[in-house]
DNA sequence: TACATCACG
DNA sequence: GACGTACGTGATGTAC
């Protein structure tokens, strides 16, 4: 057997190449270590992780090109004697015939992955590396076998896999890798997810079974559950034998009669150590890959960034860092300078230059040639580091910038003496050597604001926030682009937009994770303390992603028909944001405490009697007591079990016993109100209002939702009570400064206006026309109804079905919310539709849409991507399609909103009005105004909103004002 | 941490 | 014939 191979002198074959060169087990040198990867594992985690993508002649290769890289990323970084990739060889193994519903209900393989299985076996032999697979075993049988073979020579073995089900094999000597957090598994990693050591994790697994996999286990039985009883009775069997006499009559129930199925799941996920093994464990030994055919696979697939990233593509100057990009004429309404055009091929492309190592700047002569690089090129990444996510408290510790792919620098500030490797000398740690704040400020504001450079952040508003406080430099950072929102408004629903997530996506790789760099929980320290090499190493690699993923996202908006909605909207909408965040809302703090103090006293009263009702004291607050008591002891009718087997005592359910007249269930209703209204209004937003102003200031996620709604947290504003008269006293504890009133304007009906429009009903577009109430125009229109003798009930039943066509609703959820049968709701709809057939096409039209193309679009062109849309199972793809129906309907509105709102704030100046707008809650917009200019500014918010888009029936906005917002309504 | 519940549009 | 049953959010308390 010869071992020994030439050196192959390429960076992403060294590991190789070194490991190629170690001894044979049995003779001196390094001690032998396997490395088994999971091959399949690899296989679907990049088939999905990645967009599609095509080779030029149509073949699809996104799971190859995830796969390619993986592989090759894992050959630099690990260094084993012996490698083989295991691969699933068929679906039907040897687990089929002990129990045939083994792993039945996973869907067969996604067509678009089919032709990929065999290029991705190409490409590991392409690499040297050997393929494992065999028919009838699964990977993670044959990784068992050649563990157990490897064990007797002696070495390590390394198994490279996230699942679960290999856990059972770690021992000494036996590891597994996590190759997403690139973290090993040994034993205590094993407890932690198991609660028992490796050995008897097959004993957990047989009670809790996995749904993934339809290992069915013991109903009732978790992996809690099982731990706890597994390390009591030692193993399976001895639980088993012992199952009679375990207390809890479920449990016990539960064991005795599901025996049988417990040790038939055993079965299934004991992993066959004794499989034969395809090929000898010496014929493993790593070699170096034969010249030339990794770089002629990778040219076959078309996968010229990999190429040329490994240094494959003959380029001497691979490696160099491109030190600046030539200038493009502006070709944007921006004027600015545009990342340079989408190349032709088809992957993520992952630039050639590495990420990091980056410089640190502590002085201003190292800095000026950052800030004539970023001018030369015209273009920058910005990343802010500060000591809190809450921007308006958070203090300026650092900035990173980017100039050119792999060339990024940080810039502390605020560091002080790193903590950790604190030495014992006894003199006072100090500070590292850095710049001041002011001094690096006024090295950069000219930069930050010159108009004639492009500044790319991700997350924007969070930078702008932090950076226009005068503590931190007052600097208003403009023109700017944003990756987080360009991804948003492309790609949204498809995915979150966290630069983490769109790194690994799009530019394949992962960055350092904050955690990592500041510890988590008790052990967290301040990004002001961390040392400089490492807090360089992250801040400065976040400026570099952005910068990457601007080049590769930026040219997509126009291709995928996203550039107007980001240029005129979603970009707009920072600054707009970033002003009303900033301007907070006054909250009369003494009136909540009022509040809350009267909520208390109706609490205390209701809890004692509710407890005479119960005939003992119990938990009000606990849906599982409660549930008991009603219908375990009370047996009360109309109980439903949860999921969960728990009893459900939601609204619903107890007003329908408080309708039959029962008196337990209404005082619990009136007690549930007052205690969420205490706990998450009262004494929630309490605890927000900021000390320094009296306001509470929200933060607006601009990239979360799937329909282009904006959401807010910290506090949510968007969700502040106004149903019920003790929901609006906590309204009208928002307040105007003296002097002010609170404006708010609404959209009257927007979204049924859009469903108006979008299915062109002539009927619904006069009504809206004439002004007339829409609700009762369609129950004119489906009960045949003279228009004067519609009534209350059959206005109430149209607003129901009005409202619920938006969301996709059947009959038998009409039927629920109606209180009718179904045959009666779908009586009402065939009515509702044959009135409307516009209505039945465009809901169908949608759902074709989204079935065909992924996504539906909003009436201005935004698409919506619908997740879910082509699932096998039913009620996924069901919940898909009403998603789908209702998306175009909450994205067009949330679109017209935002389209005034970056409107707004130059028609008041316009007008010489110093109105500020405050929130914004989906359809309604708040002012804060002058009492002298209350009736100027109504006008003025209404000609922007009514104005802001010409659809096939008028837009309307509803405005009022008063002291307070419940005032204002 | 997951679930149930409920606040809003 | 069964399946599940109105869209989108965020905060809180209980129970595991």
């Amino acid at each position: 057997m010869c071992c020994r191979t030439a050196r192959v002198a390429t960076t992403t074959t060294e590991g190789l190449a070194d490991a190629a060169a170690a001894q044979a087990p049995g003779t001196t040198g390094p001690a032998p270590h396997l490395i088994l990867v999971d091959g399949s594992g690899y296989i679907f985690r990049a088939f999905h992780a990645l967009p599609p993508m095509t080779r030029p002649d149509g073949v699809p290769v996104n799971a190859v090109f995830g796969f390619t890289n993986m592989l090759g990323q894992f050959l630099t970084r690990h260094v084993g004697t012996h490698l083989a990739v295991v691969f699933d060889a068929s679906r039907v193994t040897f687990r089929n015939a002990i129990y045939d519903q083994y792993k039945a209900h996973r869907p067969e393989a996604p067509p678009e992955l089919v032709p990929q299985f065999s290029l991705i076996r190409e490409a590991t032999a392409a690499f040297g590396v050997a393929c494992i697979e065999l028919d009838g075993y699964e990977a993670d049988d044959l990784i068992a076998a050649y563990a157990k073979a490897f064990e007797g020579t002696g070495g390590q073995v390394t198994i490279v896999s996230s699942d679960k089900d290999l856990m059972q094999l770690v021992r000494p000597g036996v590891q597994l890798l996590d190759p997403i957090k690139q973290k090993p598994i040994r034993e205590p990693e094993v407890f932690e997810k198991f609660g028992v050591t490796p050995d008897k994790v097959v004993d957990v697994q047989a009670l809790a079974g996995d749904s993934t996999d339809n290992v069915p286990g013991v109903p009732g039985i978790g992996i809690k559950t099982a731990a706890a009883l597994i390390t009591e009775h030692g193993d399976l069997e001895g639980l088993l034998a012992a199952a009679p006499q375990i207390r809890q009559p479920k449990r016990r129930e539960a064991l005795i009669a599901h025996a049988e199925l417990a040790r038939i799941s055993k079965k299934l996920v004991t992993l066959d150590s004794d499989a034969p093994l395809p090929a000898p464990v010496d014929s493993l030994l790593v070699r170096a890959p034969e010249p030339g055919r990794l770089a002629g696979f990778l040219r076959e697939q078309g996968f010229r960034s990999m190429l040329h990233r490994m240094g494959l593509d003959g380029d001497a100057n691979a490696d160099s860092a491109p030190v600046s990009r030539p200038r493009h004429a502006p070709a944007s309404a921006t004027g600015l300078p545009e990342p340079a055009a989408a190349t032709a091929e088809v992957t993520p492309a992952a630039d050639a230059a590495p990420f990091g190592p980056y410089e640190t700047v502590t002085e201003a002569a190292a800095l000026a040639p950052w800030i004539a690089a970023a001018r030369e090129a015209g273009v920058l990444a910005l990343d802010t580091e500060t000591d809190s996510l809450d921007a308006l408290h958070a203090n300026l510790v650092g900035i990173s910038l980017a100039v050119a792919p792999g060339r990024a620098c940080y810039i502390p500030l605020r560091h002080g003496p790193a903590q950790a490797g604190a030495d014992l000398l006894e003199e006072a740690p100090k500070p590292p050597p850095q710049m001041t704040q002011d001094e690096a400020i006024a090295a950069l504001r000219p930069l930050l604001e010159d108009p004639s450079v492009l500044k790319v952040l991700h997350n924007a508003k969070y930078d702008l926030e932090v950076l226009c406080r005068a503590e931190n430099g007052g600097v208003a950072v403009a023109p700017l682009d944003d990756t987080m929102l360009i991804s948003y408004s492309m790609d949204a629903g498809r995915h979150g937009h966290g630069m983490d997530e769109l790194s690994l996506r799009h530019l394949g790789h992962r960055p350092i994770p904050y955690d990592e760099v500041t510890g988590t929980g008790r052990a967290r320290i301040p990004f002001g303390q961390v040392a400089l090499d490492k807090a360089t190493a992250y801040a400065a690699e976040d400026a570099d992603v952005t910068l990457r993923l601007w080049q590769a996202l930026k040219p997509r908006l126009r291709t995928e028909r996203a550039l107007a909605l980001y240029e005129q909207v979603e970009r707009r909408m920072v600054a707009v944001l970033r002003d009303m965040e900033l301007a907070g809302i006054k909250v009369d703090g003494a009136e909540l405490a009022r509040i809350g103090e009267d909520f208390s006293q109706r609490m205390v009263t209701l809890e004692k009697e509710i407890h005479e009702l119960a005939g003992k004291p119990f938990n009000v607050g606990s849906p599982k007591q409660l549930g008991e008591i009603l219908f375990d002891e009370q047996k009360l009718p109309g109980g439903k079990r949860g999921k969960a087997g728990a009893w459900g005592t939601d609204a619903a359910v107890l007003e329908d016993l408080a309708a039959r007249g029962h008196e337990l269930p209404r005082r619990v209703l009136h007690w549930r109100q007052l205690s969420k209204l205490k706990s998450t209004y009262v004494e929630g937003l309490a605890a927000q209002i900021d000390k320094r102003d009296g306001r509470v200031h929200t933060d607006f996620s601009m990239a979360l939702t799937s329909t282009g709604r904006l959401s807010s947290t910290e506090p949510n504003l968007q969700n502040i009570p106004i149903r019920t008269e003790e929901g609006a006293r906590i309204r009208r504890a928002f307040v105007a400064e003296p002097g002010h009133v609170l404006l708010a304007a609404d959209y009257s009906q927007i979204e049924l206006r859009l469903l108006a429009h979008l299915a062109d009903v002539p009927s619904l577009r006069e009504a809206f026309a004439k002004g007339e109430d829409i609700h009762s125009r369609t129950a004119a229109d489906i009960f045949r109804l003279d228009p004067d003798k519609v009534d209350r009930e059959a206005r109430r039943r149209a607003k129901t079905i009005n409202f619920g066509i938006i969301y996709g609703m059947s009959a038998f959820g009409l039927a629920a919310r109606l209180g009718i049968g179904p045959g009666e709701a779908r009586g009402i709809i065939d009515a509702y539709f044959s009135q409307y057939p516009g209505i039945l096409e465009e809901m169908e039209r949608l759902k074709a849409q989204a079935r065909e193309t992924g996504y539906v679009t909003t009436p201005f062109g935004r698409r919506l991507w619908i997740d879910g849309i082509q699932a096998r199972e039913q009620a996924r793809r069901g919940n898909a399609e009403r998603a789908a129906i209702n998306a175009p309907f909450q994205g067009g509105a949330a679109e017209i909103i935002k389209r005034a709102m970056v409107r707004m704030p130059a028609a008041l100046r316009a007008a010489g009005l110093s109105a500020r707008m405050l929130l914004q809650v989906h359809d309604e917009l708040l002012f804060e105004v002058p009492e002298a200019e209350v009736e100027a500014t109504a006008a003025c918010v209404r000609a922007v909103m009514e104005g802001v888009a010409e659809l096939r029936v008028p837009l309307k906005a509803e405005i009022g004002h008063g002291a307070n917002w419940g005032e204002a309504h």
